[in-house]
DNA sequence: GACAACGAAATTGGCGACAATATTGCTGGC
DNA sequence: GCCAGCAATATTGTCGCCAATTTCGTTGTC
């Protein structure tokens, strides 16, 4: 649409230029996870190739895949989108996480050594005084960092595959939520509780507290989806 | 390798010949679930367009999305072969399957209409009625259909599409299990317990329920594993 | 007889071209 | 002035070709 004349900066994928098989896809994604591509947006093949600086084959194979990662939406013969997820989506999707992130946290709480308690008990010190700062941001990056070491910490390959996924599908509604005015307060406690219950190495404590939090998430979320008016992200 | 003279049945996908896009997909799908391609099997391109009666293009895509939802395996320039997945990875399967169908049940208790309710009924009285028999294959059809349906009810599409993967990549699991001897007697009662909690509205029971009856399944992979002498399926 | 080096065959990876389809803009009639 | 039909454009879908890579078989040497 004309827009090509407008020298718009090319982002090599991997430094070499025209390569970098499987990475076309984390480029895509990277850029739609981090908001460069709005959702809804549409996705023209041609346009990527030149973005990313390769071919249209590449470009072509990475949509089909994050199609199937649920990033991306393509109808017949009309193209790929961004996919935009609704507010009853983000629920089903908090639901989920509820229920396998719950079973990471148990999971954490059998297997967690010394040196990773007291990794999570770092965070969790950090994330009081963010709080105390008032670093919205900081926590936000705290928050997630949290989250992805229990499940690190579960060895449970297959639901840290199902919630990487899911994880990326909802950054929006979990960005927007952690700039709810009032949240980081109300999350805390739940953090710090999740944290003691591995600790404490109690596997059922750490599956209630990890689903008491996500509980509390989805009822934030369809709060602050009324004070935003619905919008989809 | 020279059996390209043996006249192959051509199974032509979607009755007309060479097309069919996003249907290659289901059919090589179906032919790996099905059990027509052992795992580790190798699937070389030429020979599975040759099969399909499509393009080596489509069979191309194909193979990278089955890759995505975990059913084939490829290395770099070493082609695809099926996915054998492990006991351990099997369990993994059913720990998610535990949280996920556990969701489900729970969700359909709260939703299932006196139909809903009717049909899950005769579903169990029908699985008494086959293991009386001693029809193993057929408890094991109406096994399916039960965890289908309950998945159904529960409206929750996302845990939906999450467990309709999962299934796909343990069919040989469950198969195996389900032909193990004394395990219908054991796992009749465990889903009529679901049933009956459903049919209360009891989502709590019927969390319950379905937790108790995957771990109850994840005992028997593990025992029937020490039978079978650990085999990868 | 075993092993390394080499060459041939099989297979995958990727690009370019072309056909099919959808979208947009234009023209003429009412 | 609005709408139907048509032409032009943009975009996707698919195929065939060739290069890159791996695998398999052969030959020659020790």
């Amino acid at each position: 649409m004309a827009n090509r004349s407008e020298a718009r900066q090319q982002e090599r994928v991997k430094g070499r230029g025209g390569r970098g098989g499987g990475s076309v896809v984390a480029a895509i994604r990277e850029a739609i996870t981090r908001g460069d591509f709005a959702p809804e947006q549409r996705l023209v093949e041609s346009d990527l190739s030149d973005r990313f600086d390769t071919s249209r084959s590449a470009v072509r194979s990475a949509l089909l895949q994050l199609t199937e990662e649920g990033l991306v939406e393509r109808e017949q013969n009309r193209g790929a989108r961004v996919r935009s997820v609704s507010l009853e989506e983000a629920v089903e999707i908090c639901e989920v996480r509820m229920m396998l992130e719950g079973l990471c946290s148990a999971k954490a709480a059998e297997r967690a050594t010394p040196d990773e308690v007291a990794e999570l008990r770092a965070i969790g010190d950090r994330m009081r005084q963010l709080v105390a700062d008032g670093n919205v941001l900081g926590y936000s990056e705290a928050n997630q960092l949290l989250h992805r070491r229990i499940r690190e910490l579960s060895e449970q390959a297959t639901a840290e595959e199902v919630l990487e996924r899911l994880r990326a599908q909802s950054v929006r509604h979990q960005f927007q939520l952690a700039l709810q005015p009032g949240r980081p307060s109300v999350s805390l406690p739940e953090h710090l509780a999740i944290i003691d219950a591995i600790a404490e190495h109690d596997p059922l404590a750490a599956e209630t507290a990890m689903r008491t939090h996500l509980g509390s998430v989805i009822g934030a979320l369809r709060e602050a989806s009324q004070t935003m008016g619905g919008l989809r992200f």
